[in-house]
DNA sequence: TATCATACCTCGCCATGCAAGGTATAGAGG
DNA sequence: CCTCTATACCTTGCATGGCGAGGTATGATA
């Protein structure tokens, strides 16, 4: 219904690769820190957040492993050295996007 | 070929409401002055451009109105109240989310 | 007379957010 | 024992929306 453009886009890879460029993390503790560290500012469902995973993981920007903790299964993902290039395109693009949105926002 | 997640989602819609709360434009002129002012950080092109100022009219957030100046047509735009609105809530969307993704990417 | 800048437009692809729905285990409380 | 909550993963389908490519037309400049 045409609701919001949603200026999420791009938005759930960047904040993972940033995650993930830290340490090793798996999905649901992924959700939760960013949830956490964003004060709830961003908050990815799971709809977003697995899917977004599986796409990177297959571009080859993460490496998954499966492991069994106490009774649960965790996929945990690391950064790739392809994922550490990607993370470094996409926080410059982020940065030249919203410096020119600022400078709109502020007026001339 | 999965390029880029494209961080531009939303931002046309934003930064062209935020230019007609000042002043009255058509869109040739909109696509200009969006570019000196980000200093070509944002450019957006015609089939981005045009289709969007469609779209917001259509949804009463802007009034067109043409007028021929020396034998060209222009489209001239102005910001509705619903429009005007419509940019309070972006622009209050886009610091939350902007907030968010600096608190990420600064570290914790 | 060509080329550029102005000025508008549409079509079609495809990437992607997101809601909704699904599976399964562990632990706590009644 | 049973229900509820938290943990932990997953997929399908829809709608949005950016973007390239292509199209039309006029005025000015070389």
């Amino acid at each position: 219904m045409t609701q919001s453009p949603s200026l999420m886009s791009g938005v759930p890879e960047l904040v993972v690769l940033r995650f993930l460029s830290a340490r090793e993390m798996y999905g649901y503790q992924l959700a939760h820190a960013i949830r956490e560290t964003t004060r709830e500012a961003i908050s990815l469902g799971e709809g977003v957040l697995y899917p977004a995973l599986h796409a990177m993981e297959s571009r080859g920007f993460l490496r998954a492993r499966r492991r069994t903790v106490s009774g649960r299964t965790r996929v945990y993902y690391t950064i790739t050295p392809r994922g550490q290039r990607r993370l470094n395109e996409l926080s410059q693009e982020w940065r030249r996007i919203a410096g020119g949105v600022e400078s709109v926002l502020a007026g001339t």
